[in-house]
DNA sequence: ATATATACTTGCATTTTACAAATAAAAGGA
DNA sequence: TCCTTTTATTTGTAAAATGCAAGTATATAT
């Protein structure tokens, strides 16, 4: 269990684990694509239909019908752009933004929870070496080029 | 961009894609669900259904159907246990392995290629980080708790 | 011997996915 | 201006994935 590929599968399971998990509890039943489709409308500003779905690499047919899903849930709205008609501009809802902080919050939570099994130094340097490694994707060639 | 959970998300998408794209290269054609079970099948020692499910946290029924597919596929067989023949044991059949092996020198590739935007030092701390951070995450009560 | 538990499979209905083709709006060229 | 091309999004359709409920088969317990 030494290799690179090997701690990175492991991880980004147990990451994934945590979406999962976190959006499927009291109340609040939603899937992980939905919940990074609203984690990612709130964080972007007023984005279109094809930003979110290429930030997201689902491809736009797809995502065009999980927005469709989102609206009729509520927690998503759907503006025409004015000075282009073609595109969409695309906001959380009231509701919406408030699930989203729901998720934010209990995502933290989580979060908090498991940084507490490393001391002070640990957790600097853990939190340091994630931006450091996504710096170095963001440069690679191999790796998700068009997101920041 | 400077919370945990936006780290994590950014990261973990990022492998995500990586995952994706190494397998639906030259000739093999292989979705992001087949190829981790094709990785886990050849990690674990003579798995059995559950346990690889459990694992991949993939519903019985769903993984059962997958499993089959794979079978079709000829990368994975299947044979019931001796001493309990409930238990059905896992294996890559040869076609699989050469698969998981290809699959593995790719994502290695990529993953060197990644690593190599950072100097020496920084590649050994975020390999020492995401150790740290995976061992954390097995002590946590909030995830993961059946998972190595 | 019968009941209960466990590992896995199948029936079925829903959801997700993605290619190809359609629609609609803007941009460019004559 | 009209016509072609490009761009953003949607719909048709068919395949695949999902997960609950119920089924089968084997083992364990009383």
């Amino acid at each position: 269990m030494e290799n690179k590929r090997d701690l990175f599968q492991t991880l980004t399971r147990r990451f994934g684990l945590l979406n999962k998990n976190c959006c499927t509890a009291d109340g609040i039943e939603i899937s992980t694509v939905h919940s990074h489709i609203l984690y990612e409308i709130g964080k972007q500003h007023s984005p279109t239909m094809q930003q979110i779905a290429e930030t997201l690499a689902i491809d736009v047919t797809t995502f065009s019908r999980q927005i469709q899903t989102l609206i009729k849930m509520q927690l998503v709205s759907k503006s025409p752009s004015l000075d282009d008609k073609r595109f969409y501009n695309l906001s959380l809802t009231e509701e919406g933004q408030k699930l989203a902080q729901t998720i934010e919050t209990s995502m933290n939570t989580y979060l908090d929870e498991i940084f507490s099994h490393m001391n002070e130094f640990e957790q600097e340097t853990v939190l340091r070496s994630i931006k450091l490694l996504n710096n170095a994707m963001a440069k690679s060639s191999v790796c998700c080029t068009p997101y920041l």
